[in-house]
DNA sequence: CGTGTTATTGAAGTGTATCAAATTGCGTGG
DNA sequence: CCACGCAATTTGATACACTTCAATAACACG
């Protein structure tokens, strides 16, 4: 509900330099006055799938996560979007529908730019097609990996995999059961008992709902066996 | 062994109309005369999973998979290329080696553009750049539905969904057991057993080796269905 | 101070991988 | 052209990892 809109100065945008799109010459300025910033606060959607794109989104600060809802209600996290990346371009790019849904984890700060404008600057600045088209590179790989990571490695393995992941990349974020396991490929149960497992082997230390890594080699190893 | 390499009209390229690059207007003559044509035989290797990419190919007849292998060595199918697909293009927007190995399903002839080449052309062109984005959001998408198919999906349900999206889109081939397990993330005893499933159910008829589609709309219905 | 969410552990059920063995089919070279 | 060998097919038996269901405890929240 407390969705505020604002314009504000890029000048002063932590994000500037890291995203694809203002990170380019020209490109900022042309952007400046027909973006608009939106706050959202944890649990908020941005956007549905089903729906058309609209734009381009820029997570300025906090955490979004896009996320696929089976038919029988449970969720799998396909990615998280911390503090510089955008959001969107998949299904601008395809001219699709959105296929999943954006949610915020924590408190979020995006800025929004309309999908008239983003084609226009496509053209008069192909450097942004060019690192967005890097992204969604990045994207595929990460995506097939998944993949093949979800039928060749157990779950134990997959979910050291993820705690190395989501402490690397956002770390200020404590991560629920729930959430791991959206991210893993598995059931928060499955998540506990290998927590436990990991705690008996003196991997991880739990106390109450927050994990700490005492040994990010061994975790690995866990990882990238079976 | 037999791989011939020749300089070929693009103008009877059966492929030409709808390829990313070549449909692009002056894109063809740009990439006339940089080309090559290839022919691999069945089973012959494109390229190693781990090299640094050289260039682009675009399949002009033939079969071609990208196939990533396991530690273990089992091996998964991550796309599949038919005529005017183009193949290594994931890894030259990452600037990355290549993630997967591509393997000739049949024989095949494929063309060949240098990646410096390459480079000119997204600069002359940038609609080029823009129709391989495109190419690679389709791509995320399919890679991430399969990754959350594979969780939400029984073995049978993802059978099914391979059955028609491999006779959907590559009808003339003739897919081992095998094939379809790499395809749907399983193994080639399971792929039997559910065949067999199938076909007392009446959905298909098995006769040797082929495959035959008798009702499509059950497939989709088991493919549908956890 | 309740109420709903998360954490935690137990017990049960089952889908599917794995191993094994027999049969069929196919390509290659003698 | 046949025979051989190797790969693909087919089916059975076994094992087990993981989901599912369930019940309690700890916690956060308005």
């Amino acid at each position: 509900m407390a969705k505020h809109h604002s314009h504000q100065d890029c000048d002063v945008c932590p994000t500037r330099a890291q995203n694809p799109v203002c990170s380019v010459d020209g490109a900022l300025s042309r952007v400046q006055d027909v973006r608009t910033t939106s706050r959202y606060s944890a649990g908020q959607v941005i956007f549905y799938a089903g729906n058309d794109p609209l734009g381009l989104f820029t997570v300025q600060t906090g955490l979004v996560k896009l996320e696929a809802l089976s038919p029988e209600g449970d969720a799998h996290t396909l990615r998280l979007m911390g503090p510089g990346c955008i959001l969107g371009y998949r299904a601008l790019f395809a001219s699709e529908p959105y296929r999943a849904t954006a949610i915020a984890v924590e408190d979020s700060q995006l800025c929004f730019i309309p999908k008239t404008e983003m084609l226009k600057v496509f053209e008069e600045f192909p450097a942004v097609a060019m690192n967005l088209a890097k992204q969604l590179s990045v994207d595929l790989r990460r995506a097939e990996e998944k993949w093949v990571q979800q039928i060749d490695h157990q779950a134990p393995s997959r979910i050291a995999e993820a705690l190395l992941f989501l402490t690397d990349h956002f770390s200020t974020q404590s991560w629920t059961r729930r959430e791991i396991a959206e991210w893993a490929g598995t059931t928060p149960e499955t998540v506990m008992r290998t927590l436990s497992t990991y705690e008996k082997q003196g991997l991880i230390a739990l106390d109450g709902k927050s994990i700490r890594i005492l040994s990010r080699p061994s975790l690995s190893e866990k990882a990238h066996r079976t």
